[in-house]
DNA sequence: GCCAACGTTGGC
DNA sequence: GCCAACGTTGGC
């Protein structure tokens, strides 16, 4: 089971607006980038996702879980791109912000700190328990 | 197929 | 608001 980190912007699509939608889900739209896109094939139903507010907030505020695997994008006009539905699991007591996470030397190795535009990132087993920890979530509790 | 110019993202 | 990083575009 793998795990991910999903961006987005807090204006556009925020974590209140995920937990608005409750078990219906949302679509994940937007993604342009083929590394991004890549990742987004890759997400299987049931694998787990932080919730990263980039811009904004610049935290990770909980998890989500893929509910349906990737499908054409409908807001990409060529077609080419994809998207996949996801819903809220549970947010963190605690957001875990940037500024901790570069704090954090275990974490040096974390796509977002190392690719920084990269909006669909893949996220460790290790990377994965260390930041649950720090958001006050046990991380056996997300699965 | 290379690479310079350009646009976008996102941290600061 | 700035600008570094990086992806994309388009001329050659």
């Amino acid at each position: 089971m793998a795990q991910w980190l999903l961006k987005t912007e807090p204006d556009t699509f925020s974590w209140d607006d995920q937990v608005a939608r409750g078990g219906r889900g949302e679509p994940w739209t937007g993604v342009r980038n083929h590394a991004a896109k890549r990742n987004l094939q890759s997400m299987k139903i049931g694998e787990r996702a932080f919730f990263y507010h980039s811009v904004h907030g610049k935290e990770i505020v909980g998890v989500v879980e893929v509910i349906r695997e990737a499908y054409p994008d409908p807001t990409d006009p060529s077609g080419k791109f994809v998207c996949l539905d996801v819903k809220a699991v549970m947010p963190f007591p605690e957001p875990v912000t940037l500024v901790e996470i570069k704090a954090e030397p275990r974490l040096a190795d974390m796509a977002l700190v190392k690719y920084a535009r990269l909006s669909v990132q893949p996220v460790t087993d290790e990377e994965w328990r260390i930041v649950c920890g720090m958001g006050g979530v046990d991380a056996a509790s997300t699965r």
